[in-house]
DNA sequence: ATTCTAACA
DNA sequence: TGTTAGCA
């Protein structure tokens, strides 16, 4: 994973600030981690912090629950999506082996240091 | 001062 | 979902 992927899902922003940027309120972003709709990272002392990913997680969640859909429709609609991504990695991994099968890896064959 | 859990006038 | 009590 490249680094700014990495630092999207960093665990940082506590509720105040997620409060903030999603116009959402405390009791409303924890009963949305209660319908597992996203796990969130605790701290030892058991405070809740949040990716900017998460943020804009919340944000879809926002968007999707004024559209009039319930929690129910949202898990499902994340997990379909998380399938969706699954079979592309698969999709690639596979290509990923042909082409190294067919000595014809993005890597380049010419240049082998061995 | 801020967040957390649990519970409900 | 709001709100509040009692704790960390």
């Amino acid at each position: 994973m490249d680094e700014i992927k990495q630092r999207k899902s960093q665990p940082l922003l506590k509720i105040s600030i997620v409060m903030e940027l999603t116009g959402l309120t405390a009791r409303q972003i924890r009963y949305y981690e209660d319908q597992k709709l996203i796990n969130v990272y605790r701290t030892k002392g058991k405070q809740r912090l949040y990716s900017l990913n998460q943020v804009d997680i919340l944000l879809i969640i926002k968007q999707h629950l004024s559209d009039g859909f319930n929690i129910e429709d949202i898990r499902a609609y994340f997990d379909s999506q998380k399938r969706q991504k699954k079979a592309v990695n698969d999709k690639q991994a596979r290509r990923l082996l042909f082409d190294e099968m067919m000595n014809n890896s993005p890597f380049g064959s010419s240049n082998q240091h061995y």
